[in-house]
DNA sequence: AAAGATTGAGAACTCAATCTTT
DNA sequence: AAAGATTGAGTTCTCAATCTTT
């Protein structure tokens, strides 16, 4: 509990300093990824999220629902979404067999093509501005950070 | 190098795994973080964090240019948040003394009343969904990674 | 020409209200 | 009523073009 001096900041300097280095982080390295994508490929980063989970389903389509849950998405910025990609003609909405309420979205053939074209790049981006940068144990530590914090969020969305 | 069968993955599992968790985690902490200041102050964490640097800052005032800096952001982004902050009195537009192509951006009474207001609840946020839920070690660890990372990052702004 | 900043148009996201099926 | 999804309005962000000062 700090305050050095003026300004407003109740963290340590330890704690100020991975939070805020998150933050920064966060946002130049989705912005530089993004950039990247979408100049070698007409994808967003979101674009690319939605087809690779879609590609990596069964049949190559998923429930809208979880889709969204996947995503981490709420349900208007899906619908929203693949709203804008059926008209690029990268995805397409069909009818629920199961359950007349639901809806499944699946990748189109364009769509396969994309994310194929886009894929070997981006993941070479990943690696070159990120992975790359990393030890094993610093990737290990990551992914226990990145659990237990959605843990909690998890925990917070019920119990609260 | 792995493909799970028929998905498009070319990062081991546990790259995947960090690097995925460290998205999603983003997505839904900000989510979170974002509502909770929102809904109590009535900032973005946009406003937040323009306050905060602006604060921090000497006199309370600082160049626009340098301003965005700080916080990562596009010129036009600065540009068109700065026009809505000076709508809500949140902060001014001064002219630079030294060099009448730059701008001053200084926090209004207003603006420091807000974020005083504000900033012990979103602080206590950020303990109670983020920092909190890490050991000293795992903060220690995250804040070389965002060093890193951002420093690869910079160095290819150049050199690229 | 380069640096600092603004503008306008378009894309993307959020919130609340709505509609359909269960 | 609850669940799955859509819609429209308003806000925010990005990109490219522009304007002013150095």
């Amino acid at each position: 509990v700090t305050d050095d001096g003026g300004g407003v900041s109740w963290l340590t300097s330890e704690e100020h300093h991975a939070w805020a280095g998150l933050m920064q982080m966060q946002g130049q390295l989705l912005g530089r990824l993004g950039r990247e994508l979408a100049a070698r490929s007409g994808l967003s980063l979101a674009d690319y999220g939605v087809l690779v989970t879609l590609t990596e389903a069964d049949g190559g389509r998923m429930r809208a629902n979880e889709l969204g849950r996947q995503l981490g998405w709420e349900k208007s910025r899906l619908s929203h979404h693949v709203a804008r990609m059926v008209a690029r003609v990268l995805v397409v909405r069909e009818r629920c067999p199961s359950d007349a309420r639901g809806l499944l979205v699946a990748a189109t053939e364009e769509g396969r093509r994309s994310l194929g074209e886009a894929a070997p790049g981006h993941v070479d981006a990943v690696r070159r501005w990120f992975v790359d940068r990393l030890t094993t144990a610093q990737l290990a530590t990551l992914a226990d950070i990145a659990d237990a914090v959605r843990a909690g969020l998890a925990e917070g969305e019920c119990g609260e």
